[in-house]
DNA sequence: GAAGCGTGGTG
DNA sequence: TCACCAAGCTT
């Protein structure tokens, strides 16, 4: 975490984590993970049925598959380090613009702009007064504007980039922006233009009755049937995960496609002969 | 650029 | 109840 003495690795970790998940809920995951799997070398040589178990349900776990094959490339092409160089660290799966440069700056203290939905939507206000960013990825504009503004030494910056990120977390919301507590209220844009709401809102995710919800069932009767059965007799019959892939009023073949998707992202594994499936 | 990908909390 | 949302990444 963001505290003295976390190692790169742990930092890289609690970032990958942090992707679309609330920091509460992978606080203790993060804990744990760090006391199994201290270093890059530790996750790697893991079994991944393990690291899936622990990722526990902190939600999308293509990012725990990633997790480890980032430690993988991380052992065997960088030594065993966490790489400091943003190319280097862009290359990692699982790692995208943000959590790059989060752990440039965080970590490494160099000078450059995290661009997170926070910080993004802070700059759209005060700069642009609107609402909320017109494109859903950072653009070259917004990157090149964010770095103008950033402080010189890079300490400086890894607070600023943080303050940033937690002011609108805590006050400049997606939601409910608290502006009359906003201390740049006087300089922001959409408070002169009064306030105006976007008219586009970025769609929002369905849910229930989903491909992905009827997915989170598989993977969730196999964390509890693998947290539970003897290691190497983990698992459950291909019926059973049918059923539990199977929602109420769903689709014909829902559950299959849902299943066969799993399977397709390494996810799980079918093993035909005794026509289980598992955590891989 | 848009769609797909989990899970739990909240207003 | 239910839509919305949370330190994004990959295809």
């Amino acid at each position: 975490m963001r505290a003295d003495g976390v190692t790169p690795w742990g930092t890289l970790v609690f970032e990958v984590m942090s992707q679309q998940t609330p920091l509460v809920r992978v606080a203790p995951v993060w804990l744990r993970w760090m006391r199994l799997w201290p270093a890059p070398a530790d996750l790697a040589d893991a079994p991944t049925a393990d690291v899936l178990v622990e990722w526990s349900t902190l939600g999308y776990p293509s990012r725990a598959l990633r997790l480890q094959q980032c430690a993988t490339r991380i052992r065997d092409a960088h030594g065993g380090a966490v790489p400091t160089d943003h190319a280097q660290l862009l290359d990692l799966p699982g790692v995208g613009g943000y959590t790059a440069a989060a752990l440039a700056s965080f970590q490494f203290h160099q000078r450059i702009a995290v661009l997170d939905v926070n910080i993004r939507r802070v700059a759209s206000r005060v700069f642009d007064g609107i609402e909320l960013p017109a494109s859903s990825a950072p653009t070259k504009a917004e990157r090149e504007r964010a770095e103008a503004v950033l402080p010189e030494d890079g300490h400086e910056c890894a607070a600023w980039n943080l303050a940033l990120m937690e002011f609108g977390a805590l006050v400049c919301t997606q939601r409910s922006p608290d502006c009359p507590a906003c201390p740049i209220r006087e300089r922001c844009r959409w408070a002169g233009r009064g306030y105006p709401r976007a008219a586009k809102r970025p769609r929002t995710q369905q849910w229930r009755g989903t491909d992905r919800q009827a997915r989170g069932r598989v993977l969730a009767a196999l964390r509890a049937a693998h947290s539970t059965a003897p290691r190497g007799r983990a698992g459950i019959s291909r019926a059973e995960a049918l059923r539990a892939a199977t929602l109420p009023g769903a689709e014909e073949g829902q559950a299959q496609r849902a299943l066969a998707s799993l399977i397709a992202d390494r996810l799980v594994a079918y093993d035909e002969a005794s026509s289980r499936i598992t955590l891989p």
